[in-house]
This record gives C-alpha cells, structure tokens and sequence, in this order.
RNA sequence: ACUACCAGCCGCGCCAUCGAUCCCAUGGCAACAUGGGGUAGGAAAGUCCGGACAGCGCAGGACGAUGCACCGGUUAAGCGCCGGGUCCCGUUUCGGCGGGAACAGAGAGUGCCACAGAAAAUAACUGUCCCGAAGCGAAGUUCUGCUUCAGGAUGAGGGUGAAAACGUAGGGUAAGAGCCUACGAUGCCGUGCAGUAAUGUACGGGAUGGGUAAACCUUGCAUGCUGUAAUGCCACGUAAAUCUCCGGGUCCCGAUCAUUGAUCGGGGCGGUAAGCGGUCCGUUUACUACAACACGGUUGUACAGAGAAGGGUAGGCAGCAAGAUCACGGCAGUAAUGCCGGGGCCAGAUAAAUGAUGGUGUUGAAACAGAAUCCGGCUUAUGAGCUGGUAGUUAUU
RNA sequence: GCCAACUUAGCUCAGUUGGCAGAGCAUUUCAUUCGUAAUGAAAGGGUCGUCGGUUCGACUCCGAUAGUUGGCU
C-alpha cells in the first residue's frame, strides 16, 4: 500500500475556538525562521491538523506572504506521515501551528529540511509524553 | 540601426509527478472514494470619486456642515468620459499644430500684501501752477527773477517694487489731467447676424480705482449617516439577574355617588422623558397599576422608558456571484455612448483554495503584483516583444 | 474591510492672519581642572518625505504620491 501524501480540509486547523485554545494553553518552541505551536490532548475527531501563519510585519506583500504560506504547507504535507503513525500508536491528538517569523523570502529546499526538523522534534515529545502517561 | 523617454497593445506556452478548493455524476448512513469540469488581474493595489444593496430614520421649516462651479452631450451616477468655446504656454512654413486650465463673483462686505518705495488703495507727502503779502537782488516810474508765509487749483512728475490709478501721439490749459481727438488695449450694456448654448462677429453707447476667493466670504446647484465583519434567520449558551435616573400639576365641561367633596370621561394651558437622521424651531408619542401610612402628601413594590457596568456565544444558512455581464456582428452618432441580433457562463474561500518539484521553448529565475459584496471611473506600479511619437549618437545616400 | 493622524538638524520635538527655519540633547572648538566629568562661551549641521499647482512669494494653502503610526469591527 502506498501512503498517499494529502493535505485535505480535516487536517488543517478550522475552528476559531481551536486557535483561540492552542493560543492560549499551547507550548511553543522555535525552530529558526518558524516559531512553532502545539497542544496534545486526547483523541476527539481527528488525529493531527495544523495551521500556518505569516506576519504583515515581516512581508508586506501579499505575494510574498502566499508564497511563504505555500512553500510550508507543501513541506508539511510531504514529511508529516511519520508524525501521523506515532499519534496513531499514542492514541492522542495533536495541534500544530506553524509561525513563519524570518525576514527573507525562503526557498523550497530550506522550507523542506526545517518541516523536516520540526516533525522529529514533535515526535520526540510525543514518545516522551507516552513514556510520562505510563 | 541603437539608446533614453512618452502613449497604447499584450500580460508564459507545453509535458510528467504530487497536491488544494468549488460544482456535477456514480457508489456509500457518513467520513470518503472514483470520474469529469472550473479556479486569480490589468491594475485584483491606492481607497481618490460615483453608484447598486442593507440597516437606522422619514409632518414640515430654518440653520449649520460638506462638495462642485464655461457650454452642450453621455450615463444608473459622477470632481468621469466625449465634443465645442474662452484664456495661457510652446512651436510655426503664420494656414495651423501640440500641451495646460480649481475657466462663477474682487462694481456686496471684511482681511492681508514682508523688504523697497512719497504712497500698497484713503488719498496723504513732495512737487507744479495761480493770486496776495513780506524780504532779497537787478533797477530806481514801470517791469522781471528768487526765497518765505497764507489762500486756492491739480492729481500729470516722484523709479521702488511682483504689482503704482488704461498705453502712445497731438490738442488744450495759469499749470495739468480721458479734459478732448486719433489709433490701440481691457471689460460692460444694447441691437443685428451665426450658433441649441458657451461664445464669435459688426455697429452704437457709456466706462477704465492693483492683486489675492487653492483668505474669510457672496451667488447658484447638489448632498442624510453608517457600511456586507452591513443585515436577516436558525442552533447553542447566559442573567426574566445588578446599579443609577425618570414616570403629572392646574383650569373648564359632562356623568355618577352625593352635597364645601370623591370617582370616571373629554378638552385647554403648562411640565417631564423619548423620537424627528448634525443643531434649533415646531411637532408626535408616553406619563400606568397596586399597597402601606404620621393621607390634598410621603414611602415602597411591580411595570414601561433611558443609561452604566457586566455575562454568554463566536457554529450554520442566506446576503454570495447571471450581471448597469462578456466576446462577436449590424445599425445610429464626429465621438463618448446607445439600440438590436443570435451565442457564452467566466473564482467564490471563511485561518481563508487557485500551488510545489523537475524538464523544455529560452539565455538566466520572467516585470508589477494576489480576489473577500458587486459594478462604473480616476491615480499609481509594470519585464520581454510589437505599434506610433519625441530627443540623441553612429553609418550611408 | 473601513476610518483617522503624522513625516522639519544625528535624536526628541516647536513653528498661524503665507514673507525668520528654531529649542533641548548630541557633535566640534575654546575656557575652567594636575586630568576627567559637570559648568560657561562659541561654531557647524536642513532640498521642511517626494512631485506638481495657486500666489509676487509656500514648512504653512490645494491636489497627487511614498512611508510610518493608531483606531473600529
């Protein structure tokens, strides 16, 4: 079986109340240019679902703030499948928020191996979290 | 031919792999799966104008505020566009051509005009001239000149300034002055002609007291305010809670009880509160019920109205994409634009899709740049290529 | 999405009937001190965000444009 590499509508954060809860309760680190959000909390309706952002501050161009936004959801979707099998295995779910904080406009490449990155590091808390719950 | 600038047209094509969102069909209770189709612009931008649509409001009047200002057309509308006129600037082969104009009013009033200058709008100062008196010189009857003073006439001379009381020439006068004449300039009035009109032109009359209205202002015309996160509905939830303010006097008439009074109804005057779009006038509506008592009043409660602070929700549907629509053809019109015909359906999200990677045309990565209610304009940004114009350089004839 | 305000010396800000470009701090020089700081005196430093217009004349008035900041929902 071939794992398909999707990014539909159930694995992006919708919900303003959702947003407001991880804003409020979430735990945040950086990862260079990304500042990123998350909150574990028990299975409800679907496993992982994220959300990207981009500030005015640092891009005043729409264009620029579009293509930024572009770039890291194609990263996430291509590499988040390994961070999906260990929540499945945990049985919990996860919120991300992906803040785009740099300055300069990224290449692919850079927006790819960073996703990378932050995917083990979510895993790494995930297994810990595992190991505290038992 | 190249370079720069200006105006206009155009606004990355194909293939492979992996995705996003919306619609349709099929399967499925559903999540979803499969197949097919659509998916950013000429400026989507700035938010500078104008509308559609929605809410608040809607007896009427006055004031205020804001905007506009040659004429005609066009439009749903406009500070847009088209055509015409007037003025200004540039160029000219003097026929024109190109560009610009916030192009109502300075003879309604108020204010301001630094420095310089006699003076920045009253006409003063200086000056010129006339007459009289005094003095001086020449002279020794007279006459004439100069100085000072008093009275009168005058607004030409004063060289500064961005701007100086129509300009030039002649006449005239004691000296002068549009005081008069000729030519010219500006703008006003009347008449004729041309034009829908602005206006032009001819004749006649009378006139010439600066500039500034993108200073206040005057005249004319127009305009409510807030915005689709508007607004309407459904679901869930909270507080039908708390605090503050306010809720009626007098006169007349009628009826009933009854007899110095009480109750009910109607009307006049006044009061309080709220609404009438920003203010005022004026106007409309409301001013209720019960209880207790130290009863012509006071207090309390309920209820209605206004305000304060606070609590809850943040899910869904409509608004929301077929329209002042798009391209084509024909007709009317100088044009903007309008009418007719058959045809097309062309983004619709809600943390927000329209993409990523590789190859290729093509060297080297394409420029400016991303819908959020929708339209009509304006302004600004823009690579390569193409078209037209201007300037420069080089080569040739 | 909608609505306001601001831009002046290196920094923070003044600047109104339109005619002068200013203050404080900072910088430089001098004085004071054995030396430094403080203090005193003097000097330099400006296309008034940019472009255009009105006016004799614009930081000021008008229009466009760029940037910055704030507010409402």
């Amino acid at each position: 079986m071939t794992t398909r590499y999707t990014l539909g509508k159930r694995q992006k954060l919708k919900s303003r109340k959702q947003i407001g809860e991880l804003f409020a309760k979430g735990i945040a680190f950086n990862q260079s240019p990304y500042r990123v959000l998350y909150l574990l909390s028990a299975k409800h309706n679907a496993s992982l679902q994220c959300g990207v952002a981009v500030s005015k501050r640092s891009f005043k161009r729409a264009v620029d703030r579009n293509r930024v936004k572009r770039l890291t959801r194609e990263a996430w979707r291509l590499q988040k499948t390994s961070l999906e099998k260990a929540l499945d295995q945990s049985g919990l779910q996860l919120s991300v928020f992906l803040i785009y904080t740099g300055r300069e406009l990224p290449a692919y490449p850079f927006c790819f191996e960073k996703a990378g990155a932050i995917v083990q590091k979510l895993i790494r808390t995930i297994h810990e979290s595992i190991a505290k719950g038992a």
